[in-house]
RNA sequence: GGACCUGUAGCUUAACUGGAUAGAGCAUCGCACUACGGAUGCGAAGGUUAGGGGUUCGACUCCCUUCAGGUUCACCA
């Protein structure tokens, strides 16, 4: 419980009292009073009107009274229009900070939760819209784990299909043989190549047969190599010794490189899934359906749903031949996933390209009544555009996540050096701490925005370390590290504190923002937005910088003035750092 | 063509889900420190919230409409 749910409850439960009628809980808004006005803490009138049938300012009135005498925190009340201002007394904020936090949240049942995020394919390396995805599902995870939540993430990888025979089928071609070891390429980033000359050649190809008189579709359909390729997933598909020895092979490669970027990016999975394992699932359950009805057939045998009374269109979930479908797979992961962990809740970090795709799947699982068809939920998040338009890995315009990884620590290894601040490190330290800034300002970058917003990214334009950005709450962060190394004192002397303490404005600000904490992050939560963490955690830099400012700290005129400010400086530091470790990003002590 | 998403200062963005004078950062201009970290703080300027209409005490937020951009509607994944 916090003061706002507090005074919300109790409101409501004198409502009756005060003007002979029930009301809602949430027809009672609370909001935190906004700096140009005076009080705290602000209960909006205007939605009570018809209930307490009187006008604004004596409905407010009536309220500000009851509660300055029967609630021992509120000190006072002021009226402005339909606003009433209650202003918290200082003993309340005081012992909030001396005896450690007291708000809470009233939250939701513990939930189990499975998000499945990256989810890569095996035929090229990741770029900068992994990077998001990646980070978001991360930091996802971390808001749930931090409320309770018990959280399982998953990677389902897509290490199978056309496009992997591609990959393989360039290699086999043009490679003469490469293999990381005998380039330095990383896995992955060899793989890609080849993806990349596959697209090169098979597109001279096309070329080359519509210069004989063919339409270019015929032209794409017939191209040797992409029959080839289309062979070559038929011999994977029956086992073939040569092809699952060169999948397993090139697959290996990849798995190497990635796994260095996902070290780097700090992310971590609890289940792998693999396409490869997944892919005939999903059948028997469209069998199921056929039985239920809720599939039908048609005449040449292909299996449908009829969606249109839900505004959507019919879908196919089996081909004539009885193959699968893309959302085939999905059909029988799904399942999978359920059997597996009987979560509660099923979440899908994927771009807002398969929002469709999403909803046809849900549906889907919902008319076949699968117990957990409600508890999946897509996690849709914008794209991430370059100035000339979408990142495209074939035609090579992509930003790629280890070069701008590399980019980001190469940006903070100069600035930091400029600076000159830590030249007693040594060489380890120095890259530890390049990698915690730059890191930090790239993942803050892409966690600001609200998810489901597309984000333009500017290769010439780096990443800032100045304002709102990582590097400020990781200085802000290593500001109060430095003052607490310096105070005297290891350690602060709760004995000379009292409630009697006059807070000066600033450090009430400061208070105020700290006490948030446990509302933003369930708030963040509830609204799946890691971008709402980021933000908060930019607000305490920002106020703490300002409290900095203003108070003297280790030089404070009085003992208790200084145990005090060490106080606020540790929680200060605490909880940057703990929100910051929520969405996995790392603090330094000195930068 | 149908469906969905987006549009806020020059640029990048926020606004507690309908609340007070739309809040930040970058860039621009001007201030502040012989102090505990200047990757700082304070201030100025910058807005018809794409346009129009509606709903009400009150609209960036909800409804209608126009415009602009994007995604999707594959027996690809």
């Amino acid at each position: 419980m916090n003061i706002f749910q507090e005074i919300q409850q109790q409101v409501q439960q004198a409502f009756p009292a005060l003007f002979g009628s029930e009301v809602e809980l949430n027809k009672i808004t609370i909001n935190e009073t906004p700096k140009e006005f005076s009080g705290d803490i602000t209960l909006v009138v205007f939605p009570l009107l018809k209930l307490t049938k009187k006008n604004p300012e004596e409905s407010a009135k009536t309220i500000g009274e009851y509660l300055v005498a029967n609630n021992k925190n509120v000190a006072e009340y002021n009226i402005i229009k339909g606003f009433l201002n209650l202003e918290i007394k200082n003993e309340y904020w005081v012992d909030y900070v001396v005896n450690g936090r007291q708000s809470t949240v009233d939250s939701r049942q513990k939930e189990t939760i499975l998000i499945e995020y990256s989810s890569p394919n095996t035929n090229k390396p990741l770029h900068l819209g992994h990077v998001r995805n990646n980070v978001l599902g991360f930091a996802l995870a971390g808001i749930y784990k931090a409320n309770g939540h018990e959280v399982i993430k998953a990677n389902l990888i897509n290490d199978r299909g056309i496009h992997i025979c591609k990959s393989m089928l360039a290699w086999q071609k043009f490679g003469n043989g490469e293999t990381p070891e005998s380039t330095g390429l990383k896995g992955d980033k060899l793989v890609g190549k080849y993806y990349v000359e596959f697209d090169k050649h098979y597109k001279k190809q096309i070329e080359e047969i519509i210069v004989q008189g063919k339409t270019k579709e015929e032209a794409e359909k017939q191209a040797p190599l992409l029959l080839e390729a289309q062979e070559m997933l038929l011999k994977w598909e029956k086992g073939d010794a040569a092809t699952i020895e060169l999948w397993k092979t090139m697959n290996s490669w990849v798995y190497a490189g990635f796994d260095i970027t996902y070290k780097n990016l700090g992310v971590d999975f609890d289940k792998f899934y693999y396409e490869s394992d997944t892919y005939l699932l999903g059948k028997d359950i469209v069998e199921e359906g056929l039985q239920n009805n809720v599939f039908f057939k048609k005449e040449d045998g292909s299996v449908w749903i009829d969606l249109t009374a839900d505004g959507l269109d019919q879908k196919i979930v089996l081909r004539a031949d009885g193959t699968s479908v893309y959302i085939t797979q999905d059909i029988g992961t799904a399942d999978l996933k359920y059997k597996d962990f009987k979560m509660d809740q099923s979440f899908y970090v994927v771009g807002n390209e398969q929002d469709y795709h999403f909803k046809v799947l849900k549906l889907i699982l919902q008319k076949l009544g699968k117990p957990y068809a409600n508890g999946i939920q897509h996690f849709s998040y914008g794209m991430v555009d370059l100035p000339s338009g979408k990142m495209k890995s074939r035609e090579g315009t992509v930003v790629d996540a280890d070069d701008l990884i590399d980019d980001m620590i190469a940006s903070a290894k100069e600035q930091t050096e400029a600076l000159g601040k830590i030249d007693d490190f040594t060489e380890e330290e120095k890259t530890a701490l390049f990698k915690t800034i730059g890191l930090g300002a790239l993942k803050f970058f892409l966690l600001r925005v609200d998810p489901k917003k597309r984000i333009l990214f500017d290769p010439k334009e780096s990443i800032d370390l100045h304002g709102y950005t990582g590097p400020f709450v990781q200085y802000t962060y290593a500001r109060t590290r430095s003052i607490l190394r310096k105070s005297q004192d290891a350690e602060i002397k709760h004995q000379d504190l009292n409630a009697e303490y006059k807070l000066h404005p600033s450090e009430l600000e400061l208070i105020k923002v700290l006490y948030k904490y446990p509302i933003v992050l369930a708030d963040s939560c509830r609204e799946m937005n890691p971008a709402k963490l980021i933000d908060y955690a930019y607000e305490i830099a920002k106020t703490y910088n300002k409290f900095w400012h203003d108070c003297t700290i280790l030089a404070a005129e009085r003992e208790d003035e200084k145990n005090f400010r060490l106080l606020l400086t540790e929680q200060t530091g605490n909880i940057i750092k703990q929100s910051f470790a929520i969405v996995g990003i790392d603090v330094p002590e000195r930068m």
